[in-house]
DNA sequence: TAGATTGTTAATCGATTAACAATC
DNA sequence: TAGATTGTTAATCGATTAACAATC
């Protein structure tokens, strides 16, 4: 993790060059954390700073200053000592390492209420990515037109993956349908999947898997909710 | 994202009957996971089955046996040594540790094309909470009835949660109306928030916050997938 | 220079894993 | 009993925090 000896090298804004294979390994933890990093220093681009602080940066983040410190020296040394950091430099730095500097390409399946929701949300063109694909399994469904994409068959899903070259699939189709939808986009070559499907699902190795259910969001509230509100029943 | 030092309080309310375990702090982590296990559980109940073991359970919750004795040790002992646990019993103890016990109600504001997928879902009502209150700033949507309910001003926010009892507000709207509808929910007394919006929220410490940013998670997915697929830029 | 702020170190804290004695 | 499986312990691993020397 140190680069021991790491008093011989310069800094220069090239602290690191990522010549040969993984520049340093960032913990998941923090990969976790750099989205809302990235975010942070949009806003204030957006607001016409040029030069942040840990302790700014760290406070619209919501973490502290030591731990973004820390996260960022997973990426290199992108600040200057009693200066602070460059918010556009430091902005491309990041979403180097989050492999934004090309657009991914997504296909949804499942077109209820939340695909179309996901479909129309503008953050994900904002952020990087492009909805290619939209599938659904319901013959009326199919067909229809969804945030200017028509609606595929669920049989169309492995042509549609290859010939778009989507990476990453999003699931957004009731429980008892996601694991099949699941296998399909891994057969079809997707290597990361999002699933709003309150399912655990079984993928290769080499398939990264996010999953988000609302309602175990909710549950985890009621812990505390509880411990709160004194409802107490046993 | 919990509030920084949010969840700080260990009132460590011993409030279990004695039954076989001592009652210890659970862990976040461990609470985490807690609705994947339920969720296991009860589709094992809808199978029929009566008994299982930390192998099955564990299998079907995504988790290794050894991580789900562990978690499952800080609620208490509910296993039987060489036979397994019992699926109803287990469901209880877990229900009764969430505070599912008691169904708690939730207020959605930002009825846009997220906010109504969520206002329909049908996994709330089944996972232990009611819908009982929508609110928008928009006066074209101020009025309409979506999943039953009538949705009302922004003004009416205090009102509402309090008329309902709702300690758990979700937030829907754009990022930049985010921390308004945030300060006025925790004002208006909810204890527990799920944001959606792409910005970090500011609580007092006895709000818990939890938030989901469906972008952020596609850029975690980017990480793993710029490895994947080979496209570095640096 | 004097003041400011990073990047790194070391200490602490928490979570996961592996193994097995207890016990059904 | 013999086999099965939990609950717990101890070891490992990873993440967070605090402090400060480096340096702009």
């Amino acid at each position: 993790m140190t680069a021991p000896g790491g008093t011989g090298e310069h800094g220069d804004t090239r602290g690191r060059d990522a010549g040969q294979g993984p520049a340093r390994a960032v913990p998941p933890s923090t990969v976790a954390r750099l989205p809302g990093y990235l975010r942070a220093l949009h806003a204030l681009a957006a607001e016409g700073a040029v030069l942040t602080s840990s302790d700014e940066l760290a406070a619209r983040s919501g973490v502290t200053s030591a731990q973004l410190r820390k996260d960022l020296s997973f990426l290199g040394s992108y600040g200057r000592r009693g200066v602070g950091y460059d918010v556009a430099h430091l902005s491309e730095r990041v979403e180097v390492v989050l492999g934004l500097t090309t657009q991914r390409r997504v296909v949804i399946v499942g077109i209820g209420n939340l695909g179309h929701a996901l479909a129309n949300y503008s953050g994900f063109a904002d952020r990087g990515f492009a909805v290619v694909g939209l599938v659904d399994a319901d013959p009326d469904v199919v067909g229809t037109t969804v945030a200017g994409l028509t609606v595929q068959p669920f049989a169309e899903l492995a042509g549609l993956v290859s010939g778009t070259g989507a990476t990453i699939g999003v699931i957004a189709t009731p429980a008892a349908g996601a694991q099949v939808v699941c296998d399909a986009l891994v057969d079809a070559g997707v290597v990361g999947i999002l699933t709003f499907a309150p399912r655990a699902l079984r993928v290769p190795a080499h398939v990264d898997v996010r999953a988000v259910d609302v309602a175990s969001e909710l549950q985890i509230l009621a812990f505390h909710d509880r411990r709160r509100t004194g409802t107490w029943e046993v």
